[in-house]
RNA sequence: GGGCCCGUAGCUCAGUUUGGAUAGAGCGGCACUCUCCUAACUUGCACCAAAUUGCUGGGAGCAAGGUGAAGGUCGAGAGUUCAAAUCUCUCCGGGCCCGCCA
């Protein structure tokens, strides 16, 4: 309820200080440490206009601004203008708060679709840790997007053409084992068998050179025996994205782009004059779009193929059309057919040969998950839309970046199999025996494990997500799995201790008085939620909700230990704490929620 | 050659977009809170998770909870500003990108 409080705030202060509204917002913050429950530094600017010292205007400030009663009284400390609030405000925000339940925090429905595109992983090997980090970072933002009142459409693009692929559908036809086991998993541990043969044998060469061409015409036997196998791979990658809660609404297959829509982004592109065929020079008989905006200048060819002189088309190539379609600029449309019925109770649907027509795509926004160094060909692809005359879906292109996770020192490579031994599936795995060693022997059968599986892919989630996407992480078991501080089981323990406090006394009178210093800290923290989901989901950030939640469970245990809330004395305090108790619930379970994190009632 | 990202406590990281008061967490280490053992004493106190008996001294131990203290040239330097971890410039260290690969 913090932007309610602020937009008040702003208001009262710039009318007395004389100057902008905005700028009175942006002057007021939540600060720590003592100095007041809301602070603003408006004094420097007003008084640079006054003509007078910052602590004289800070209390001119203090003395003329006209309070709403939300605020008991204003005080200038030095330069600032502090703000402390009053019970009517906390009585306020904790009547909100349990008025709204699941909606508190929740931002005002918009306009428009944003699609979030994540992971992408090809579909010849299982999810490695690195995967799993683009996967919970694009779900994670795909939750705070729709909590702040979008409407969100996930994707995922299968790069069912690639020279991987016909690796490993290569080494399926040709080197007599059959799959066992999870299909990915096996996939990836035969496709570094046969990476190595690629390498060392130009038959094995040639063979899979022809299997590739004969998978991209659409029509042979080996396409769509080939597909079945993506399909199947893909199957077995999203069991593993269920163990972490993690859905789709839509799969585009790369053969579909290429079937499809390509075609007419193409002639799109001509008819723009965005590309042009070269007919001299290394690049001849290309069709390239010249990039020549400044972020461009400095290289030795801002020339991007886009079709190569062979005819068949380049990975930006399909990925500026996607792009295009995506937008619905291109007005072919895929069929759909049912790929699976996920766990969470939505169908997720696939782009196919056979099917109906579905209103995929035809987005205001897209969100592009993937790691930085693809940071050129995604500036490539947004420069290309301005030239064809989309400026505003150029602006609205957004690269998600992030580093990738390492090993130590090495990288994952698929093809040298250093993923091996780091699946998320293993993680999963180790998550599992952590969490059982830790739940109380008391606790048993089906509730044992609802509470491993729900500690195992929220603390591995939490332990990816609470890093800013932009710094690297080099993985090491004990910190992914810790349990201990920085971590999901800490809040979900906190929540757990809340709730139960809940289910045996309710939810209290939403009626504060008197308040201890833990409640007030604990209720400015429940205050700032919506500021945090706002931040947030403006930043496509998750780790600041991660960062949020903690500091919320702190708060909440700071308030459980110092303030007795079932055995006090006092009915009316009694109530009260009930109140907070029910408020911090409430936060705590709809913060989790944007990460993904289980909320259990008992651990 | 050009460009992007990172550098904050021993370790792992928030804070940098939007400049504002003493730079925040977690881990590890230290001292408590808690449990057990042991020796002596006996007055009060005990509310929610866990437990059904505890408290003080000594010893040992557990920890999804709490408390306290310790730990910092914010990579270096310069500039802008009333004010710089935050903005600008230069430099240093690390990573990534600039394919008719994917």
């Amino acid at each position: 309820m913090f932007l309610r409080l602020r937009a008040r705030l702003a208001k009262a202060l710039s009318d007395a200080a004389g100057c902008d509204v905005g700028q009175a917002e942006a002057s007021l913050a939540i600060p720590k440490g003592q100095f007041g429950d809301v602070a603003s530094s408006m004094a420097f600017h007003a008084a640079k206009k006054h003509g007078k010292s910052p602590a004289e205007e800070a209390r001119e400030l203090a003395g003329k601004i006209l309070l709403p009663d939300w605020v008991d009284y204003a005080k200038a400390d030095g330069p600032y203008v502090n703000f402390i609030l009053s019970d009517a405000f906390y009585s306020q925000l904790l009547a909100h708060v349990l008025n709204e339940k699941e909606r508190f925090g929740m931002g005002q429905k918009k306009q428009g679709k944003t699609i979030v595109e994540f992971p992408s992983v090809n579909p010849n090997k299982p999810w490695h840790i690195g995967h799993l980090r683009n996967a919970v970072l694009g779900d994670a933002v795909a939750r705070i997007l729709e909590f702040s009142g979008e409407n969100v459409e996930r994707i995922d693009y299968i790069d069912d053409l690639g020279l991987q692929v016909a690796q490993s559908f290569w080494g399926y036809l040709n080197l007599g084992k059959k799959p066992i086991g999870k299909l990915d998993l096996w996939l990836g541990e035969q496709y570094v068998e046969v990476s190595r043969r690629f390498e060392s044998d130009e038959n094995v060469q040639k063979q899979v050179r022809e299997l590739l061409k004969a998978i991209e015409h659409g029509e042979s036997k080996e396409a769509k025996e080939a597909r079945k196998l993506v399909e199947s791979c893909v199957a077995a990658q999203y069991e593993t994205a269920f163990k972490f809660g993690i859905y789709h609404d839509v799969l585009i297959f790369e053969s579909d782009i290429v079937r499809t829509i390509f075609q007419e982004g193409m002639e799109l592109l001509k008819a723009n004059n965005a590309i042009s065929k070269e007919t001299e020079g290394k690049n001849a008989g290309c069709w390239v779009a010249k990039l020549q905006s400044k972020e461009f200048s400095g290289m030795e060819s801002p020339d991007k193929i886009l079709i190569r002189s062979d005819g068949t088309a380049t990975y930006t190539g399909k990925d500026v059309i996607f792009q295009l379609w995506k937008f619905g600029i291109i007005k072919s449309e895929f069929a759909y057919s049912r790929f699976m019925h996920q766990p969470n109770g939505h169908d997720c649907y696939m782009s196919s040969h056979e099917g109906r027509k579905m209103g995929f795509g035809r987005a205001t926004r897209v969100i592009n998950v993937i790691g930085m160094e693809q940071a050129y060909p995604q500036k490539a692809i947004r420069e290309i839309l301005r030239l064809i005359g989309f400026a505003k879906e150029a602006e609205n292109s957004i690269h998600l970046s992030y580093e990738h996770v390492w090993l130590q020192d090495a990288k994952f490579s698929g093809r040298q199999g250093t993923w091996i031994g780091y699946t998320a599936d293993e993680l999963y795995s180790e998550g599992l025996v952590k969490a059982e060693s830790k739940i109380k022997e008391d606790v048993v059968g089906a509730e044992r494990g609802k509470i491993a599986t729900a500690v195992a892919s929220g603390g591995i989630r939490f332990a990816l997500l609470k890093t800013t996407p932009e710094k690297k992480i080099v993985f090491r078991w004990e910190e992914a799995l810790s349990l201990e501080g920085d971590s999901a089981p800490y809040v979900m323990y906190a929540h757990a201790r809340a709730h139960k406090i809940f289910s045996k006394a309710g939810e209290g009178k939403p009626s504060a008085k008197d308040l201890a210093l833990q409640e007030k800290e604990l209720l400015k923290k429940i205050m700032a939620f919506d500021l945090v989901v706002q931040d947030a989901a403006k930043q496509l950030r998750p780790h600041l909700l991660a960062d949020y939640s903690l500091e919320l469970a702190t708060a909440y245990n700071k308030f459980y230990n110092a303030c007795p809330i079932i055995g006090c004395q006092e009915e009316e305090k009694r109530q009260m704490r009930l109140a907070i108790n029910a408020a911090a619930l409430i936060a705590m379970r709809n913060a989790m929620g944007l990460l993904g994190i289980e909320a259990l009632e008992k651990m």
